[in-house]
DNA sequence: CTGGGCATACCGTCTAGTCGGTATGCAGCC
DNA sequence: GGCTGCATACCGACTAGACGGTATGCCCAG
């Protein structure tokens, strides 16, 4: 029960250019010759380019938000419950490499309302994300001697990070990178840590 | 005696709009105008719109790279270096905060010898930082359980993030935020980190 | 014969960059 | 001081081309 084919190969063509050459090099006659279609099949099943775009945020926000929804209902210790979450959004930032780099790279060339839109659905992850590390803080798993919104910041910059360092060709396999930066994550903010000793 | 203000004027109203409106979506005419100079003007000290860009990168690449040699050169224990050098890069990032998110939002539309080479200048700042980390591991002050490059991306993972989410009117003030990202990073590849749990 | 799926030619707009021209300043010569 | 020659700084109308989007119509399934 595919859709109907021309919607997929679009898309996939797209984000390949776009990752490639940026969203403002790439015309649409380059999207449409890439994926082996004419304009008017494209203008018959997205209504601009701006479309285009926002159809690959939103298919990575629906993605993450499922995983995240999935093991947050999993239930277990928070401990846990954070440690996988931190894990499976690196690996599915790393599988959706190429769209990860659309994201970050493009998301201002949005259409005003659009860009509302990714902004709240991203500041929904976060939030979720924010109330797991306060409920660790007050069983006491995590330092709160930096404001909780550093200590966020700390670990989506890295998920942001990846796709500017990242070579999937190279020696890193990516589960084992994702708990390495993990590790660094929660070593970093664990109680602990807490301001005493510098060097 | 300063250097023509036109240079001055139309550099600063090209940060702004570039950083404001993404650098494809801003035409010169909007820069010159911001700038209160005319085409004509602008064209007869700049080669190209994206040497307009360029300026913006260069300016920023030459005043870091300053700084680290001027850190590196005073010298001292490693780990005090590792830590002036982290403080440094983030505290300048804020300064220069709407050039980073112009940096990293825009760097694929400058032209090809151009982007080679940002990348080159920022390898080399890369590669400065790597031989002081890899002292610091040599000393015994940090982990050597994950690569390298894992534990340097993961710092400037934070650096590059800054523009995605500080705002200088947000309660954080800048000299503290550079050293508590510090302290995140530097906890979490502290030697005494190392494989603990491998859950 | 009807309508959704698609092809193709075309249009209006936008924009980087140009180019002929002007204004200003300065150096040397008489 | 006046004159010539030349360079630098700047002006702004104009162009050539690219690009997103559309108008029109063909084709085939039902």
């Amino acid at each position: 029960m595919k859709e109907t084919s021309v919607v997929d190969d679009v898309m996939r063509a797209a984000v390949e250019l776009f990752a490639a050459n940026g969203y403002a090099n790439t015309s649409v006659q380059q999207v449409v010759e890439a994926a082996g279609v004419t304009k008017g099949a494209m203008y018959h099943y997205f209504q601009s380019k701006d479309d285009l775009l926002f159809g690959i945020y939103d298919r990575m926000l629906s993605l993450q938000k499922e995983h995240l929804d999935a093991i947050v209902a999993q239930g277990g210790p928070v401990g846990d419950v954070v440690r996988a979450v931190c894990i499976d959004v690196i690996e599915t930032s790393i599988d959706f490499l190429p769209e990860g780099t659309v994201f970050f790279r493009s998301m201002h060339m949005l259409t005003a309302p659009r860009q509302s839109e990714v902004t709240r659905r991203r500041r929904d992850y976060n939030d979720i994300f924010a109330s797991l590390i306060e409920q660790g803080q007050a069983e006491g798993l995590y330092r709160t001697d930096i404001p909780r919104a550093v200590l966020i910041a700390n670990f989506f910059a890295d998920v942001h990070y990846l796709s500017h360092w990242y070579s999937p060709e190279g020696p890193e396999g990516k589960t084992l990178l994702a708990e390495q930066l993990t590790d660094l994550f929660l070593t970093g903010i664990d109680a602990s840590a807490a301001k005493g000793a510098a060097s």
